[in-house]
RNA sequence: GCGCGAGUGGCGGAAUAGGCAGACGCGCACGGUUCAGGUCCGUGUGUCCGAAAGGACGUGGGGGUUCAACUCCCCCCUCGCGCACCA
């Protein structure tokens, strides 16, 4: 590079070369299990290794840096580790298609994310690093099953699940999307198969209340989404009398409408409507249930559905009335949500009054609906008002509102031992295994004679066999029960012939609990050293995507509520503070290959350095606000920490000049920027805190050039703020600074500057001032001026006597010392 | 349908215990430096009227409270997200 460029700009590559090398040498973000220091947590969601990172990870690790250099700066002990979530799907593919192992890809790609995050910059303590498929890491993710399964926590049970016919294997209702797979997009079936669950329905509750603490500390619509997804409804369970087959439980959240159910429902696909079935009606009811088994999920989504069913032949009776009812199969009662029965009020549901409609079924309204709503073509009334028709010989809910009618009649059902009040919840265990080979395998050992057997903690972990290519081919069933040697196995409990589980976990299972690991990464007494997650947990400040909310977001919640009553650990929610930032898209669109709008983050890197990439994402705007790549302009980064970086190069006075007797006008903008800067980074403004940040690279530009001059000590205190508040987002650039400022490695620890508090005392302030709510003038007041004296000199300024016109004054408002505002009558 | 969130210049976005709307940056325009400019420096840049001084209008739309509303209240529109035949 020639003198000229010398002076204007740095050569971005070298520098970062560099540095990264010096980093290394002073490992100066290596978290000290022993220290004297606060300490923070600091964790962003680790990646999965697939290919090398992209603009996503770019951003959440560039906004979750900013957190976790700043608690450095500000002189705590953080920890903010980094690993892999490295079992999953897309290695396992890959296996197949170049007939190797998955291994082979998975731990090439994780080295090359590794060197990737390195050239990121980015403030990780890299000993503590982890990877989910590492045997000494899914050993005690198999470790934490079986101490599950002593709890009752984890259970195989037959059950209809959701099947993915592309991946070949069973996914959770929480990876189901409008009735296609999450992860492939195939439109999913449903098969009946003998699947391990983790009983999350014991913490539907806890997993509500503990959203107390939550509340402000993460974003209201993962707390929103979450409670929906738990979906608490609260009514009574009522038992009705079916003819030829006994009691019959329905779940309703409106016991108050008994006296107005007409008939009633089970969900065509649940064993019970195959029970109750009168045998005159058993070829209608077969033929219907072959329709509905023929609908798949994304028919059964569309919300104009017709309503469709059968009737079972046979008669309910309503326990408050003793009227026989008709029961009829239909497919818009849900066979897995409630007891897969209802009881049907048309007046009172929209659902039941399109089928009473169609079917011709009576409908008695046991709620008065307002004046007008019959005449305005009232169909189902779902409001509240006071019950009506509703009576018995022994007992009246009418004239009584819903609130009084519910308690009422449940206690009366209660005391006749026809009912109860119940909770009712639409979350359903998580059903945790996968027919696939590169994921956790489940350490139980099925035997003839003794059925499931744990296998003995000394026996884990439980190693997937060497399985590559051709092996791994979808069949249906794990590619695990093909290899035979590693199935077949003597029982541990007789030691006769038994089959290994050859199913292996759901990967949300790997992840529900790595932030635990973090704290003692190396320990082999147990998943973690009791005492490492005392020290560190929970984590102050969690850092990922909103995608997430009710799937790794719930089962990590989920995770720690089960350790805490194991007395694994002694919280109950492991994250304090929950940060979503929003997409990196391109053009209005989210990047993706079909649409051939991607950006590579490797080709930015190159063309404009880490730090104006890294600059770039924190300064477009609020964390969680997606960031549209093609609005952005990273050369314009780049040109700000080129004109931050000649600052370092333009101060004169050597290095500890104090700044006492400095140029106070621009001192009074260092200390103020600092000290705003902190509150700034506190409350998540980053890009705020950039921009604020360029104010004082600019008020330094000037006092150099046309103020105080470079000699002038201010001028280097300025320079040095820039410098350090720099770290938490350019960390080449700082440091380059740092370093022709004369000071040694690292930046990075530099310490935050310390605020004189004197300095943020302005000594006139510009007061307002507003004829009938307009601006008309600008006075330079002192902070303490008195109310009467900041009036009268208002009032005495000649553009407010234009502005007034002669008009006598009516009212005059003052805010000493920041307006006035005068009202004109 | 229910729930949550958001609408501010040409663009990304600042500003809410109600008190200067448009900080900072991008883009654009003009000027300077330079052999050159994809460099750097300076000036300007919400809209409309005006040569200027100045004035009028202006935060999705409509109403309201107030000396004062991007901010608070009511009604509506649009967009995004979540759940969705969940009894």
């Amino acid at each position: 590079m020639t003198q000229a460029q010398e002076d204007t700009s740095y050569d971005v590559a070298a520098t970062q070369e560099k540095w990264r090398a010096v980093w290394d040498k002073l490992d100066p973000f290596r978290a000290h299990d022993d220290t004297e220091r606060e300490r923070r947590y600091a964790l962003t969601m680790f990646p999965y290794p697939s290919g090398d990172l992209h603009m996503g990870h770019a951003e959440v690790t560039a906004l979750h840096d900013v957190i976790a250099r700043y608690w450095w700066q500000r002189g705590y002990e953080v920890l903010n580790p980094m690993g892999w979530d490295s079992f999953g799907l897309p290695a396992e593919n890959a296996a197949i298609r170049n007939n190797e192992h998955p291994a082979t890809y998975t731990y090439a790609n994780i080295e090359t994310q590794f060197a990737s995050f390195k050239n990121y910059g980015l403030s990780f303590d890299w000993s503590r690093r982890l990877h989910t498929s590492d045997p000494e890491y899914y050993r005690w993710t198999q470790w934490l099953f079986l101490k599950f399964r002593e709890r009752g926590l984890a259970y195989r049970k037959n059950s209809p699940v959701n099947w993915c016919p592309n991946d070949q294997t069973v996914l959770a209702n929480e990876q189901v999307v409008d009735g296609r797979c999450e992860r492939c997009g195939a439109e999913v079936t449903k098969r009946e198969l003998t699947q391990w669950y983790f009983k999350i329905t014991d913490y539907a509750q806890a997993l509500l209340d503990d959203m107390a603490q939550l509340e402000g500390h993460w974003p209201e619509r993962v707390l929103t989404a979450q409670r929906n997804w738990i979906g608490r409804s609260e009514g009574a369970h009522v038992v009705f009398e079916v003819e030829g087959h006994g009691p019959v439980t329905v779940f309703t959240t409106r016991p108050d409408t008994l006296f107005g159910a007409t008939f009633f429902v089970v969900a065509a696909d649940a064993k019970l409507a195959d029970e109750i079935c009168a045998p005159e009606q058993r070829e209608a009811f077969d033929a219907y249930l072959t329709e509905v088994r023929k609908a798949s999920d994304i028919d059964r989504l569309s919300t104009e559905r017709p309503k469709s069913g059968v009737f079972l032949g046979r008669h309910a009776v309503n326990p408050v009335n003793g009227q026989p009812i008709p029961v009829y199969a239909a497919d818009y009662v849900l066979a897995d949500y409630g007891t897969g029965a209802i009881m049907a009020v048309p007046a009172q549901d929209q659902r039941d009054w399109d089928f009473a409609t169609k079917f011709d079924l009576p409908i008695v309204r046991t709620v008065q609906p307002p004046e007008g709503f019959e005449a305005s073509g009232g169909e189902a009334f779902t409001g509240t008002g006071p019950a009506i028709n509703s009576a018995n010989a022994e007992i009246s809910l009418n004239g009584m509102d819903v609130p009084e009618a519910k308690s009422t009649i449940i206690a009366w059902l209660e005391d006749k031992g026809l009912g109860t009040g119940t909770v009712n919840f639409r979350l359903r265990d998580w059903l945790v295994s996968r027919q696939r080979f590169w994921g956790t395998p489940i350490p139980i050992i099925h035997c003839e004679k003794c059925g499931e057997v744990a296998v003995p903690e000394d026996q884990l972990p439980v190693v997937l066999p060497e399985l590559r290519g051709h092996d791994l081919k979808p069949k249906g069933v794990s590619p695990l029960a093909g290899a035979t040697d590693w199935v077949n196995v003597d029982c541990p409990s007789c030691g006769g012939p038994a089959t290994r589980d050859s199913d292996t976990m759901d990967t949300f299972v790997d992840s529900s609990w790595y932030f635990l690991r973090y704290c003692s990464p190396h320990y082999t007494d147990g998943p973690f050293d009791p005492g490492a997650v005392r020290k560190w947990m929970p984590t102050d400040q969690y850092v990922g995507g909103a995608e997430h909310a009710v799937l790794h977001l719930m089962y990590v919640r989920f995770f720690t509520k089960a350790l805490h009553d194991m007395g694994m650990v002694d919280f109950v929610e492991p994250f304090d503070n929950l940060m979503n930032q929003g997409f990196v898209i391109n053009r209005g669109k989210k990047m993706s290959k079909s649409l051939g709008n991607g950006v590579n983050l490797g080709d930015q890197l190159t063309e404009f350095g880490v730090d104006a990439v890294r600059l770039t994402l924190v300064f477009a705007g609020p964390p969680e606000d997606d960031i549209d790549w093609a609005d952005m302009s990273p050369s314009g980064s780049l040109r700000f920490l080129q004109r931050a970086w000649r600052l370092s190069g333009d101060v004169t006075s050597p290095a500890g000049t104090p700044a006492e007797g400095g140029d106070v006008a621009l001192r009074r903008i260092t200390h103020k920027t600092v000290h705003d800067a902190a509150d700034l980074v506190e409350a998540r403004r980053f890009n705020v805190m950039i921009a604020r940040v360029m104010e004082l690279t600019n008020a330094t530009r000037k006092a150099i050039d046309s103020g105080c001059g470079p000699a002038d000590p201010a001028v280097r205190e300025a320079a040095e703020a820039v410098a350090i508040l720099l770290s938490l987002v350019a960390p080449y650039t700082a440091e380059e600074m740092w370093d022709r400022l004369g000071h040694e490695p690292t930046v990075a620890r530099a310490g935050w500057p310390a605020v004189d508090e004197a300095l943020l005392v302005e000594d006139s302030v510009v007061a307002v001032v507003q004829v009938q709510g307009k601006v008309k003038a600008r006075l330079d007041v002192a902070p303490d001026i008195s109310e009467s004296d900041l009036e009268a000199a208002a009032l005495a300024d000649p553009g407010v006597v234009r502005a007034l016109d002669g008009r006598p004054v009516r009212k005059v408002i003052v805010r000493a010392p920041k307006l006035v505002n005068i009202v004109a009558g």
